[in-house]
DNA sequence: CCATTCGCTCTTGCATGGCACAGGACGATA
DNA sequence: TATCGTCCTGTGCCATGCAAGAGCGAATGG
């Protein structure tokens, strides 16, 4: 029955479904809108619905998903105003953790974003922007992890899962000129943190970000993937 | 067996079970730590253990209560540190609807609020405390809603029940001379958003919010650095 | 040809029962 | 008396069955 039997890696039954497809919506395997039946992916994960409806919920609670009572569960279709929010929240969100980071003093956490930034300079001097765009992802992650605030850290886990980002962030940098000019920004951010000036950190943290967003939207076609209809851009 | 609950409002059972356990924890009806058994729960309810599981479920990610595997389920008790995040994230997200909403000029919650401010000046005056603790909630859900970010409502909302604001409040303004520097913060601050000085409301909002945090803990007779405040040691 | 209505199917919602594991009570043994 | 092993009870976890609402299409009446 169980074809995926080689994930021993949680006994929970729907901890693994929750992260399974939890992967799949944020990596963009299943498209927004798809519809998902429980029994479709009971069957396919050789489980009962149960779990699987439990994990459908959870990830409701998360905003992945929508679950319209008696018809059926959906993947969620950030609207454009979502996607505006999102972003004000995003740039709220890293911004105060540039200032709290700043804060701290030294950590860990700098030691680690220097190193990423040495190695970010390099992708950007190869014009690799794959890694770069790995490395985008990591400096980011660690600015949050920095700022050693473990609600902040999960409510940006939630938003960035929403987002999609990790899809987005590819298309962000293909815009020309624009990785040079992001490296740029994290090093200003870094070294004012290193010079523990936290409003300044926090200030240039929000332009990064909404330099960031612009690049997105200017790589991005008019509705988006699957765009909803009537919400035309700019 | 069915109490007739009078909440036939909501056609789902679980949302039922739902709204009515978060009222209850937020509420402090049931004790931080207490177990939730779900067998005693769906017998209360007079529903079956299958909906009271997932709301459950739900309450855990929004993090009211905590589900112990093959042990039990238990209402949250937020450690030391854990409070201090959300008092963080609580000046941060408020500080950040104070600019959004200056930026938006004269809205309609602009309105809410200076007839909030006019009824909250009669109940400090009458010092009427009570109904003073109901205003300022209403306070800070207006600025809130005035940010017009339907993701910052939510997660600020998220935040609020973690910490059991409403039962906190009280506390706070209990600290004499409270109320009244409370009262005129809040009139600094909608001062600021109507001259449209989005950066300075932002700084006062959050100056505010750290303010009540420090009357809260003064009131508070909390325990010691580990977390398990205060549990009802009988 | 078009509008309406009936009915089928698909979906989720809820109830129930068996199962496996955690934790403590209790007793046997050194 | 102290310590260890065993059983017993309570809990959440999962599987299964039944029921009810929503949507859609075909049949029907105009």
């Amino acid at each position: 029955m169980n074809r995926a039997k080689s994930e021993p890696k949680n006994g929970s039954v729907q901890a693994r479904v929750i992260a399974e497809m939890r992967r799949r919506i944020i990596k963009g395997d299943i498209d927004p809108g798809a519809p998902l039946s429980e029994l479709a992916l009971a069957e396919e994960f050789g489980v009962s619905r149960t779990p699987v409806r439990e994990a459908l919920k959870q990830l409701q609670t998360e905003g992945l998903v929508e679950i319209r009572p008696r018809v059926g569960t959906f993947v969620t279709t950030p609207s454009r105003r979502e996607i505006t929010e999102l972003f004000e929240m995003k740039e709220l969100l890293e911004g105060a953790a540039a200032r709290l980071l700043a804060r701290r003093g030294r950590v860990a956490e700098i030691d680690l974003l220097e190193r990423n930034l040495r190695e970010a300079d390099e992708a950007v001097e190869r014009d690799d922007r794959e890694r770069y765009a790995e490395l985008v992802q990591e400096f980011h992650d660690l600015l949050i992890a920095g700022a050693d605030n473990s609600k902040l850290e999960s409510h940006y886990r939630m938003l960035m899962n929403q987002l999609a980002y990790s899809r987005l962030v590819n298309t962000s940098l293909s815009q020309p000129g624009r990785p040079l000019q992001s490296d740029r920004e994290h090093h200003l951010v870094l070294e004012l943190i290193l010079e523990k000036d936290g409003d300044s950190a926090e200030q240039v943290m929000r332009e990064h970000v909404r330099a960031s967003r612009r690049a997105l939207l200017a790589g991005l076609p008019l509705s988006g993937p699957n765009g909803r209809p009537g919400t035309a851009g700019s």
